[in-house]
DNA sequence: TGTACATCAGTGAACGCGCGTTCACTGATGTAC
DNA sequence: TGTACATCAGTGAACGCGCGTTCACTGATGTAC
């Protein structure tokens, strides 16, 4: 026994350990890819593979099975947007209501399998315990962001309730106007901020005159 | 050849003909039955056979593939979703919009499968054209009527981005909140009627103060 | 009324396909001594 | 430095399964004459 054999903890293995990790981000990164362009339950491992240039089997050294790969792809979703989120809140002077709904419509726009993910998660309820808790978590810093800011434009009463009703008005937008052979990105981009930005301004009126 | 014999619109023909829809109708009744209980994509012909307790090969005498027998329960979903509406118009006195924001909640709360629908050919976009524009004159006419009721509670400038807005919120909330291990279904039809209820003072409120 | 034929809902078995996954193997790299 | 062994990412082929669908057939009912 050498002192090296042991070393698990060496820069050494610890760049092994990368190389390994961004082989499976590699894999992770070639899903993403599919499920931007079709519905999850038609990307196939063999899909996935060919688009990473590696053979299926390989796949199976990286992940113990498809669902653990799907699962990674969705961990990085709400991993990216509590990051997304955290930004929001860290900026300077507070949060209005319409810069937050700005921004949502923008991230799910941007990220539409993440959006798509998410309602798949509200839908079938098919998800990992500890994947369902990430999601509820962020769910409910959201939502306390979305109080926070009800407060401060001087809701009473139970302002969880707003809060709520803000939430779902927002998925309900990126749910419903989507993109179709006569409608661009863009041009979608743009409607749904507009009915965000009027979704925003009829709380701030309607909890103004109360 | 006798008269019988071309007497396809005779009374013995129309009977044969209404055995032969009824059947029809008791294959999709199971499938929807099937629908209401997990992901389309998991229902298969074999299930929706045993469940209509025929064999797989009985359902290929009425429907042509499984694309058609899904859309015909899709079809039955929009035309049953119209008649809802053409029932809500109709009522004497106006249409209020706590009135429609309740029937909205409680027609999807029942009838999940179609809100399911709905969402999948929002999100998937993988459906008949025919079916297309048979739900989006019923979302059209939706809107119209979202337009009256808003018109009647003096807004002014554009109020079709009202109406999207509304649509949208409603949708959200049937998409988000739904029945889990802890939450029956009575609760959360509770849920998202009090949320809708929000929903629908607040747009009131902010009307007014416009 | 009897006989031959047509129609058609329904059946059990099978076909072909794509899927997730496994298996035996290769080849490159590192390790022990 | 050389040799034997360990590790491991990756491969091509195959396995087993469930799926949508088809096929040859049955049995019941109706029709022709």
């Amino acid at each position: 026994m050498t002192v090296r054999k042991h070393n698990g903890e060496g820069t050494f293995a610890r760049l092994k350990k990368q190389e390994k990790d961004l082989r499976k981000q590699i894999i992770v990164d070639a899903a993403e890819k599919l499920f931007a362009s079709k519905p999850f339950s038609r990307v196939s491992m063999r899909d996935i593979a060919k688009e990473a240039g590696i053979s299926p089997a390989a796949i199976y050294r990286h992940f113990p099975d498809q669902q653990a790969l799907f699962l990674e792809s969705f961990a990085r979703g709400t991993s990216e947007l509590k990051d997304e989120f955290d930004a929001l809140m860290a900026r300077p002077g507070g949060v209005t209501i319409e810069h937050a709904v700005e921004r949502f419509i923008e991230y799910f726009s941007l990220k539409d399998q993440y959006f798509r993910m998410m309602i798949n998660f509200f839908l079938e309820g098919t998800v990992a315990p500890d994947m369902f808790h990430k999601l509820s978590d962020i769910e409910r810093a959201m939502l306390d962001q979305f109080d926070a800011i009800f407060s401060s434009l001087g809701a009473r009463g139970d302002v969880r309730f707003y809060s709520h009703a803000l939430f779902a008005a927002l998925t309900g937008i990126v749910a419903i106007f989507r993109s179709t052979p006569d409608k661009s990105d863009a041009q979608i981009l743009e409607h749904r901020k507009r009915i965000a930005r009027t979704v925003a301004g009829i709380f701030k009126d309607a909890l103004a005159a109360r």
